[in-house]
DNA sequence: CGAATGACCAAGC
DNA sequence: GGCTTGGCCATTC
């Protein structure tokens, strides 16, 4: 795959410091693309090993379970876990809290 | 090039 | 509060 925005949000990914989240709409921004969330999702797809797919959620904070096995989801809630990031009593993450501030560039 | 897909997002019911 | 619809973007067939 010759993937070059894909690359691009791997990138990015990588850049999401342990115990932070981001969503897909988030990248998607920083990658400037504000409406290219789907698309960054769907890179996602591809979830290469050295990318931190964990840490992106989507914008309601929760994990992207979509025709996927539950294991996976399962998987990234507990790598998130292990972050010391808590999860609410509907698997729901607090994004005020845990939502990532971006690259160094972006500021709030 | 046109149609289909995909781990999304926001709005509507 | 959960399901459905439309829209947006890039990649693949």
């Amino acid at each position: 795959m010759d993937g070059r925005f894909f690359e691009r949000v791997y990138g990015l990914v990588r850049q999401i410091p342990s115990g932070q989240v981001a969503t897909y709409g988030q990248l998607a921004l920083y990658l400037d693309y504000p409406h290219g969330a789907r698309t960054v999702g769907w890179a996602m797809r591809g979830c290469p090993a050295d990318v931190p797919w964990h840490r992106v959620i989507n914008a309601r904070g929760r994990i992207s379970a979509h025709g996927r096995p539950p294991d996976e989801v399962v998987l990234q809630q507990a790598l998130l876990e292990a972050e010391g990031i808590v999860f609410g009593p509907d698997g729901q993450i607090d994004l005020r809290t845990y939502r990532w501030a971006g690259p160094a560039w972006s500021m709030e």
